[in-house]
DNA sequence: CATGAATGAGTGTTCATTCAT
DNA sequence: GATGAATGAACACTCATTCAT
């Protein structure tokens, strides 16, 4: 009588917040599996246990699924990248190691890779979501980039050219490797934690203090 | 008279010798401009001049279009690659120049991107496609790697250590970067040649004698 | 206190009692302004400030909410344009006017020309209904007609003839400009009350003595 | 030899030629049975015996098949209509009875009749084709009776006033007898053209010379 | 009783593929 | 061989209707 929100709406309701959730966990799997435009709703819808009209009261269309997606899996993963590179003052080495091993973590274990792989083939069908991923996402990894290569020329880890490296030769080996285990081999060839280690000695080699 | 291969014979002979390069040249310029999905065989026959149907007489269906076109384009030039360097016995950091800059040639002038986009992002659709590629260019092209590097640390240009360097590693920022000017902005980086010379540097600089 | 039936109950029974006609007017709001095809239930139930689920409650379905509200709006207008026909005995122009004058206000301020647009289009759809609006109202508007051009050869204003005149005739402009304003342009036309008049005169003329 | 189109291609480019006008026949047959929503694509190809994708073939979509049929039946018409009026020079009753013909043949044997209806109930839907119907359709109707009224003032067979009368009283029972027919029962009432003879009658009585 | 989340049948449209000419 | 008209399976999206809360 007091309560005007019962235990029983909550069942409903807990549900119905967790639902878009649900619905781009499923749809992630799914595109990692068969990309993007080969992923029907239906199957997204099946994967979250859902009927495919459901996905409609979320997400007003595919491209905003998709969109969503970014918006949830990344941004938060972005920021806590920045402040780790600025908030932390160790060498250069660990802050590269330690930016590293973020990107992996967000594109291999979190499955984020998937985006980048959408975009890079069918990007040219949502233009609006590629300048949204580069102003989010591959900018900000930039701006990171660029933070810890200023903050090594400043300790004196690096060597004052550093400063002008282009950030994505940096970042290139993490994307593209992130990218290489989705669907190429790997037998034969290191794991992704000591590739990443021997591409930190390369760049401290390369950019450092003779 | 009697010839029963005349003039008008032969041209129509080399019009239909010529025919599947043409349409591949056609489909990869499309391919390239709007993504493998998105682009029609409609228009990949009138970038080609000829009807729809005609596509059929030389290949039995687009994935195999995509197949034969993968197959025309690569060989070749990672053939070449490697010819130049285990031909080539200059100093390493010219090889890795000149290693990078037919990559970009490849990738970016010849449009081949588009199989390495298609392939990271639609690659479950064609195991088997995948799997050749990745004999026949991926794998050709870290052995390149891994020769370079190998007359490298023989010649004294580079560490022992060299050798065992993950060859993606050297090889990533070629492919990444070609991949990055196909949809993202490009504008206030370094071009990719700049950009390519920077990584010759700085593997040479971690990779080399100190 | 003890009343089972205290004043809060009454408001909410007064509520409920209302909203039938409430929904059945947000309806035919929509229904004028887009159309039925066009008009979801959900439409409807936000203009009537209600759950979607509610209209349920009062109508079995979307069909059925079309014939609650054609009985609701039409009989009671129809009845009264007849006993006025019947119980006025004052000039046939007169007669004419008001008639046609009960006709404009219901289909045009009331609304009710959307059932005539949609039993026109879509009456194939809804047989019973057909014959319903065929009984209910045509009949009934077509039994004036008659009764007041009788009344009118009765009364010398009109020929003999004009008992014989086919009612359709006469109802046919008040019908069709209640349409008319409904989908097309009335700019440099007269307004429909002027036109009426002219109808009114022309009738007189065309079926009056000479 | 001679003929680059032999016989051969002959038939089917015959059917290529006729299928838009078939697509077009099989659609106004069905809009007039089921109306325009109510009518899927799929039924229409079915009543035209192609498959449903042939019709994009010919029009880009559900509302351009509306629109080319549309334009296909009426503008002819209402242009023959037209001439009529202009190059004829009787008596005003005859030339009223021969406009009313041509409508009547039009929109009840021709069918045309389903594009009053469905811009009627569902006109809101495609203002530009509402607009063009009445650029082409009705305004040219009422430029026709305008003409012919004011041809007959200047015969003497119709009063002055006659000219200022709204041409939609003349054309409204034309048109509405013609949609009555479609839905509603006519027993017990004239056949159409006996009643649009009434209508002529009244009219020259209304609106010509005491 | 009221709610609105969930459903899923239904429809317009696309496009790889076929095949009569 | 070459053509392009025809096909029909497939898919995104809508919305009347249901039903757990």
């Amino acid at each position: 009588m007091q309560d005007p929100t019962p235990q029983g709406e909550k069942k409903r309701q807990r549900r119905k917040d967790a639902r878009p959730s649900e619905i781009i966990a499923a749809a992630m799997q799914l595109w990692a599996e068969r990309g993007f435009a080969a992923t029907r709703l239906e199957d997204v819808a099946a994967g979250a246990h859902i009927a495919k009209g459901t996905i409609y009261r979320y997400f007003p269309s595919k491209e905003a699924l998709f969109e969503a997606a970014l918006q949830a899996r990344i941004v938060a993963t972005m920021d806590r990248a920045r402040d780790m590179a600025q908030g932390f003052d160790g060498p250069t080495s660990q802050m590269l190691s330690g930016f590293f091993e973020t990107i992996r973590t967000e594109l291999v274990d979190g499955g984020s890779s998937v985006f980048l792989r959408v975009l890079l083939s069918e990007g040219h069908r949502f233009p609006d979501l590629v300048a949204r991923y580069e102003r989010v996402v591959l900018s900000r990894g930039m701006s990171t980039v660029r933070a810890i290569l200023a903050a090594g020329v400043a300790r004196g880890d690096l060597r004052p050219e550093a400063a002008d490296c282009d950030p994505r030769l940096v970042m290139a080996p993490a994307m593209m490797l992130s990218l290489w285990g989705t669907v190429f081999t790997t037998e034969g060839l290191p794991d992704m934690r000591s590739a990443l280690a021997q591409h930190v000695a390369i760049l401290m080699g390369g950019l450092g203090r003779r």
